[in-house]
DNA sequence: CGACCACTTGAAAGAGGTCAAGAAACGTGG
DNA sequence: CCACGTTTCTTGACCTCTTTCAAGTGGTCG
């Protein structure tokens, strides 16, 4: 049973309505937020915001996937989190000091809403609940950062990778007959960011997973062999 | 020039009173907040609060050292991450599901400022830049974690381990001359835990460092010796 | 004294990092 | 469509670091 959809409101038609941050707007809110509300199409490449630039809105993700990168003073990068359809991007810097901590950029094509920031504060002042639910999203990337230290800590590079293309394979793949097989919207370098080791490590690991049987691999093709794998990611879908 | 302590505020003599979650408390909410309040001494090994229990109250280390530990489900338990004073705890499942996700023990002799839930919530809810101040500790947990991860990403363990001995020496470590020396408040385990390594490698990277000249270690006890590292220490406490 | 715990040490194996070269994929301009 | 240069990815060789397992040390406490 989940909510119906309010016409009037502008994540009314969103697949993630019930979960948004701004489905409790009161009605009053609700003509706010549809003032400072607006979509846009991302191209693989394109940014949503910049390292360093100041904070103007509050972005949810819609469709796609978003990359959060950091860029470090000796011209290096290191991809450090991926956003997927329903998550809420550049609210630390909303909430926080006002300056984006990292680059927001677009690894598939995808649809982002935006509320700009001047309306998202009128929202959360009137609407508690909705600054709620805010904070609920930053209990969730707290809690995603302490998985991730244990996972470190408890797992091999290997199981992460499987565990990372599972759960792209989950949101991207496609199944196809009894298998599933998708097109990675990430680099191996990228892909070694989010593991924690370098990219030619990652190529070393792409094999191994590959000699195991469960994947196969083809530059940027991924393939999953029916099993048990292909269990879980119809699993994680429900 | 910080405020000036207000003798009616619970936290008023405390160290860190201009930068506590409840300074900007109005008059109407400190004797909610008095009421609600209060102080406890832990002795080393106490348990402020057990994984998985019930939060029942925000807690705010006023002296000592807090380890927040997760068991995992073999019986085995990791050392996440370390709590100074000034900093808050249990905020996570005060603001989220309720229950703790972590243990939370004291490693020092510490003393623990405490405001039971109830009247927390309803502080909080009166007095909107309490609120604030508490999403400012859950942005700044979320950048201690990317922190964390960058750090791991770009750094050796060997330079980590020196870099949370400078830490805990600033914090906890006494002035000898032109020395600091310091009784270490973890155990080897514990440290490994958070380098994110083995408690053998742990041995290995003390002896390391031992060697390069820096430091020294005799069981739990650490000396630094003069240098440039003598310096960051006294830039840290500044 | 003996049991227990934390810590250290050694040896062997494995995994990952680094450096350098080569292969494959991609985009651009002719 | 091909040729070209660039970037990304892979591979090999070598070396360092970490893990693992096992044994040994030292201290603490009943």
């Amino acid at each position: 049973m989940t909510k119906n959809a309010d016409p009037t409101h502008p994540c009314g038609k969103c697949a993630f309505y019930s979960d948004s941050v701004w489905q409790p707007a009161e009605p009053g809110s609700v003509s706010v937020l549809a003032a400072g509300f607006s979509r846009q199409e991302l191209e693989v490449g394109q940014d949503l915001f910049e390292q360093d630039a100041e904070n103007r809105a509050v972005y949810c993700v819609s469709r796609g996937l978003i990359g959060l990168r950091t860029h470090h003073s000796n011209g290096k990068s290191t991809l450090l989190r991926l956003a997927y359809p329903g998550e809420i991007v550049g609210f630390r810097s909303f909430l926080g000091s006002g300056r984006h901590q990292t680059e927001a950029r677009a690894l598939l094509p995808s649809r982002i809403c935006t509320v700009v920031r001047r309306d998202a504060n009128r929202i959360v002042h009137d609407n508690p609940s909705v600054l709620a639910r805010l904070m609920d999203r930053c209990v969730a990337e707290i809690d995603r950062s302490h998985e991730r230290i244990i996972a470190t800590a408890t797992t091999s590079n290997k199981q992460r990778l499987s565990a990372l293309l599972l759960r792209l394979m989950g949101h991207f793949g496609e199944q196809d007959g009894d298998s599933f097989e998708m097109r990675l919207p990430l680099s191996r370098s990228d892909l070694a960011d989010l593991i924690g080791v370098q990219p030619e490590t990652m190529s070393r690991l792409v094999k191994r997973l590959q000699n195991d049987g469960n994947f196969s691999f083809s530059g940027r093709g991924v393939w999953i062999t029916p099993g048990r794998l292909t269990e879980e990611i119809l699993a994680r879908r429900s």
